[in-house]
DNA sequence: AAACAAAATGTTATAATATTACATTTTATA
DNA sequence: TATAAAATGTAATATTATAACATTTTGTTT
């Protein structure tokens, strides 16, 4: 994400939480910022090692209160096969998304397929299970990676 | 899993292993015998407490390469979003599985849903994605807790 | 503005999950 | 029976995540 996508997305998120209520503060701000910048997912601990610039003496809950909040709101996905977050693409409306995830070069691509949530929310249905947290997460190779493999 | 059903399925994964050429010795096979015996899902280290009473001193590597040989060959499979493994139902023939997981009871109920593994596939065609292995893992509430919990 | 409660942050420690590296033993097979 | 490959033993450590309690900041009431 370039420096005005980021700007925009964050006057986005500070508008979400006027909305809400809640506060997006320096930090939150500041970790929501390096998720966004990001070439690719960043872990707990990468995060926190790039917090080091910009807070002083940063700890382990500094950052995991931060991805608790940036979660709860929307503003970023939690990868659970890797461990990593990455910046939410839709913050503005609900939704649940699928993750496409490179192996190879570490890309990801969310998307938000309307026949796979058919699908699933069927599959809830006959089950009488009620979802609360999708993760639906695809480990393998994107199409460019493909490509510069097979040269 | 009960008793006969625990044989069954290790009768069955004996006589797999043997085909591929492969050991299912006895640390792998005590390790999955406790994973089928469980009622719920085994976190690696649960596995490695109750491996104490079969083997002496058992270390995570132990534990951690068995599970690596079972999930390889298809006997378990690994739940990413609660770090915990469970058996498969269907180790005869490859598939893909979706898993519903209760958060109140802990039970998972492994599925084999055609349609989203259907809708699946078409969206990785859509992006050219190649998936080596897909992380289906709708987390929520079963329907036996939504009945209790409603009393 | 002062008092108070709630929210957020600071700080230390530790829990839980997972891997590396290297030594030794066991197994298959030449 | 010698050998190589596979499996296991063992110690240390890396990585991911949370608990517990102190302090500070913020929002709200008086």
């Amino acid at each position: 994400m370039n420096k005005k996508q980021l700007l925009e997305f964050v006057h986005q998120a500070e508008a979400l939480c006027k909305q809400r209520k809640c506060r997006l503060t320096d930090q939150r701000k500041r970790v929501l910022e390096l998720i966004l910048s990001a070439e690719k997912p960043l872990t707990a601990y990468e995060i926190l090692d790039q917090l080091r610039e910009s807070v002083k003496n940063p700890a382990p809950p500094t950052v995991y209160r931060a991805l608790e909040f940036l979660l709860q709101h929307g503003l970023i996905h939690k990868l659970e096969s890797i461990h990593a977050f990455i910046g939410c693409t839709h913050p503005d409306h609900k939704h649940t998304s699928q993750f496409l995830i490179c192996n190879d070069c570490g890309d990801v691509n969310e998307i938000e397929n309307k026949a796979i949530e058919k699908s699933l929310h069927s599959a809830e249905q006959a089950a009488g299970f009620k979802t609360s947290h999708p993760v639906i997460e695809l480990l393998g190779t994107c199409s460019q990676c493909q490509l510069s493999n097979s040269h």
